[in-house]
DNA sequence: CCGTTGTTTCTGTCTCTACAGAAATAACGG
DNA sequence: CCGTTATTTCTGTAGAGACAGAAACAACGG
């Protein structure tokens, strides 16, 4: 009878705010209401949760609860907990944010940044033997495989910097080009050089 | 008759490949395939374009396009290009990089990050008369307020950098962290506040 | 002031994705 | 080895967004 009753879990108003936010907030990134929400419920979870229990207190399918799970964790965003005595899977989120984003832009990158970048390498192989091309496009293409391949290199060694100091630079903001120019007044394109040795 | 057509327009293999790519990738991003298919003509395209060119070429309705136009001008991804002795608009797409992509950086922020912020503020006011809510998920709700905070603030900096500051400093990649490595080796949560000063 | 040309708004259709529910599969205990 | 409980895969449907085409609107020239 009391069918419509969606939301009726036990859960504090804050929360359950958080969660509708959180849910169409991975909307407007690429994901979906679903996947988003339980990851919001398991992030300010206190214990491990079963999927029936995401299921319940979401009003979402079981099957649905299943198939989300199985995306967070391809994005390694929630783990298995194991609990003594209960056969069922429990699971938990990563509560360290900073662990959180770097496991999310990991995943962006190795998703949409790499085959993109594939894609327009492919693109350029191809204009170098096209015969049609004009001058101009084919100036337009390289400026932007160059950009990418720039931005791929930044993003890459952004991943692999340490976390405090990634939270340092993250914090210090603008004032870091500041700290720099002594190095960035040395010259424009020369210092490219000299930035990338260690590539 | 010959109407399944669809790209019979005389595009070189390599630019109507790259359109392709362009037109989807756009789709995993929040574009949709039309404006990015669109940006990505104007972007290789010698001479400005007007609204019957493009749909023309790409084989898209008149009307899509002149919508998607609208929505490019919104980004400021491309300009209206006056021509003499003719009536109708002409465009064109900006054709440096760097400023193109702190246009979309800036057009994102406005449209995604500071209203998602803004949600998050809500919550955590509401979050604060709650009196059922966990500690626990009182205390993450507090970590993920910050680090929103932070990152935008660090969003707001970055996209005030002069650009030949903001290419060099990716161009230098995880370097800068070794460059800071001094700064960085003061202590950890002291430093935000020295770093935090000139905002 | 009317016709022509260009642009925008509106409306219906179609496709694509998210999702629920059912059916199938697997794991474990007795 | 069978029954029970947990999980996954499959299938149909409902909703949202993209898009075409038509209709309305605006601007300009003669």
């Amino acid at each position: 009878m009391t069918e419509i009753t969606n939301n009726s879990s036990n859960l504090s108003p804050a929360v359950e705010r958080f969660i509708l936010h959180w849910g169409d907030l991975g909307g407007q990134w690429g994901v979906n209401r679903s996947v988003a929400q339980i990851h919001a419920l398991l992030y300010l979870s206190e214990h491990p949760q079963t999927a029936e229990d995401i299921a319940e207190t979401l009003g979402l399918a079981r099957s649905n609860v299943s198939n989300s799970i199985k995306e967070l964790m391809g994005w390694k965003l929630i783990h298995r907990v194991p609990v003594m005595g209960d056969r069922r899977d429990h699971f938990a989120a990563e509560t360290d944010i900073w662990e959180m984003v770097t496991r999310i832009a990991q995943g962006r990158k190795e998703r949409e940044i790499d085959p993109a970048a594939e894609a327009l390498r492919a693109c350029m192989a191809e204009a170098e033997t096209d015969t049609q091309i004009s001058p101009v496009a084919l100036k337009r293409l390289q400026e932007m495989l160059e950009f990418v391949e720039t931005i791929n290199r930044w993003y890459t060694q952004m991943l692999n910097v340490p976390k405090p100091a990634l939270v340092t630079l993250i914090k210090m903001g603008s004032k870091v080009t500041t700290l720099l120019s002594p190095i960035t007044r040395r010259g424009g394109k020369k210092d490219r050089e000299t930035a990338n040795q260690d590539a």
